[in-house]
DNA sequence: AACTATTAATAACA
DNA sequence: TTGTTATTAATAGTT
């Protein structure tokens, strides 16, 4: 009878390149891990909420005991220590996350919202009610002077060109491809965008 | 030589009724689950978020690569159900949550660094590596040439006044106080913001 | 997805 | 909590 395989093989804990096995591993690994949590719930009465995107982004999975949102909820609501990233952080990382087609379509109908605002002052009471406050800034809006509103149109217009300009470079870097070296790598791995929807 | 023990054994996956049986796998366990994670993460560069809450709730455990609250903020943003707010909104929303007084600090000095990158581009590599690309604007930034750094800072310059802004009338909102109609209570429940810290 | 030779995790003890 | 050891459990490489 023929020997098998080699068996298990000890692996260095680094990016495994090669696309077919860094997904197999991920599957592998995943269910693993989400089994592991499962039994520490049992065993110890916890509760643990487990979220993988992978890379590309296009794909998220999630474990939770009793379940992610209730875990969530309650990590997000607890003052948890010190946070490792500050709320501004979190800002650019979602502005760096969003869906830039979106944020560009967004930005624009904002922008001639403001406009028109600007106009008539007493359309706000019925655009609000329209669309149920919203945005934040929506909410605030009527404590806003026309030289606020002169302002935010102005911020939400050079986000929007950055906004433009980032898609732009990333898709040509994308084209550039092969060059790679470890600044475009990290790149790629930080600024990952969702073009599909 | 007396032997050392009996070694692992094979247990069922019942809860640990001995409460400090049950700590000891609580904490053996969640580090093992913490090194996979760490593993998966490094080896499919993929994301992965765990909360862990300990049956009292008083303890919460957490590990997040690159950290949690990002890869929360992609989960609750991804559609699991109808996707109640857009990307985009939920930038906006984050952008009010912010810590005005956070956002204002942090804001400034980002044009701060922004000026000096203006006046010597050979300083970005520097300042990434530092940095670890925190911000999205950080990893993109070689790419931006003086005109959009320029917006950018214009963009940051725009965003803080109105955070300021926004504080400032929030303020005296609060000290009207009483006369609550519905479009403050909406307020309230909509725009509190974090002044401690 | 299945199979194993191995490595890695960990239950019981100290 | 940390360390040691005997075992079980997870999984890398292959089919």
């Amino acid at each position: 009878m023929p020997r098998k395989g080699e068996g298990r093989q000890r692996i260095e804990i680094v990016r495994i390149t090669k696309e077919s096995s860094s997904s197999v591993a991920l599957s592998k690994r995943r269910s693993g891990i989400f089994k592991k949590a499962s039994e520490l719930s049992t065993l110890c009465g916890a509760q643990i909420a487990i979220i993988v995107l992978s890379q590309t982004k296009k794909k998220v999975y999630s474990f939770g005991e009793p379940s992610v949102e209730a875990i969530v909820n309650r990590f997000v609501e607890q003052g948890h220590d010190p946070p490792p990233k500050s709320r501004t952080s979190q800002l650019m990382e979602l502005l760096h996350n969003a869906n830039i087609q979106e944020l560009y379509t967004q930005l624009t109908s904002m922008i001639g919202e403001l406009e028109s605002l600007k106009k008539d002052g007493e359309e706000v009471q019925k655009i609000r009610k329209e669309r149920q406050e919203n945005y934040w800034w929506d909410v605030g809006i009527e404590n806003m002077g026309l030289e606020e509103l002169q302002q935010l149109k102005m911020a939400m217009l050079g986000l929007k060109d950055i906004a433009q300009k980032q898609d732009e470079s990333l898709k040509a870097e994308a084209f550039e491809a092969q060059g790679v070296d470890m600044s475009i790598t990290r790149c790629e791995g930080a600024m990952d965008l969702d073009y599909d929807q």
